[in-house]
DNA sequence: TATTGTTATACTCTATAACTATA
DNA sequence: TATAGTTATAGAGTATAACAATA
């Protein structure tokens, strides 16, 4: 197929493209992770945790790119399957801090199997340079967009 | 391979990053594509559609990796837009097709320059040949994987 | 019995907005 | 008033499974 230049033919639209490979890709890492008992977003959460320690909601928001309110429910989950503690900050009132437990900390590294099995799975076959290629678009993007600090609320 | 021996760095993880840039770039063109009273899956099949003329309901869950049933309330939302049409099959009592109607046919030009401005915010500043090669890519794991014709159901 | 499609149910993810408590 | 966080509500998207009609 010639790489068209027709502004409305959706096969020439990167965003679709992206949005196909990257459901099938979720959605398989989904199943993978499901016998663990957690999604995704809950994945992603745990990981952000392991680096930082304990964040707060807030931070987690803006990382996530997603809403508070929908850090405090996945939060909720994740602490009602034990993974997870909120703790109180003793200089601020208003603040809390979200925190791994030893549980979910031990949990991480079986996850991170996962994913590297579901990368392979997906992008095995490219050639190493692609997937570098690929890799640093990607990352570009997310610079160039400053999709990292965007105001979600 | 060098980037598969830090297995549990989550910022190595193709996976992670592609849903990360994907939900983004969604959600932007979501946004856009709202004020025409769609959603980005409603939109999906309708272009399904443009090229298709009529399509039965199985056909489109495998071009868009979605169940029947998905595929079923979709045609709903977009039938009570007055975007879509039922027709049942007057050779085979179970089959149906789903056309667009001519007010969902002359939506698609306005959704589909939405489509392009979104790609053009996320995209433009990326080398023409990055661009290539970013599609290539992802065109290459959608046929390696045979994403196209998977079992959902 | 197999196939096509729809419907019922449930759950995740997400947003918006209202609310509480603290600063 | 402003900020941190939670909760309430709503809707999209998805899956599984049950169901109806037809083949």
């Amino acid at each position: 197929m010639p790489s068209s230049s027709t502004a409305s033919d959706l096969t020439s639209h990167l965003g679709y493209w992206l949005r196909y490979v990257s459901n099938h890709v979720s959605q398989a890492f989904a199943r993978k992770v499901e016998v663990h008992g957690v999604t995704v977003a809950e994945w992603v959460l745990m990981r952000q945790l392991l680096d930082s320690e304990a964040l707060a909601p807030s931070r987690l928001a803006e990382r996530m790119g997603m809403t508070r309110g929908a850090i405090s429910r996945l939060a909720d989950r994740l602490i009602a399957k034990s993974l997870l503690v909120r703790v109180a900050d003793p200089q601020d009132g208003r603040a809390q801090t979200l925190s791994l437990t030893p549980a979910g900390r031990a949990l991480v590294p079986e996850l991170a199997a996962l994913a590297d099995a579901n990368d392979a799975e997906f992008f095995d076959h490219l050639t190493s340079k692609e997937r570098a290629a690929l890799l640093r678009t990607l990352r570009e993007i997310v610079d160039q967009r400053g999709l990292g600090s965007m105001p979600i609320d």
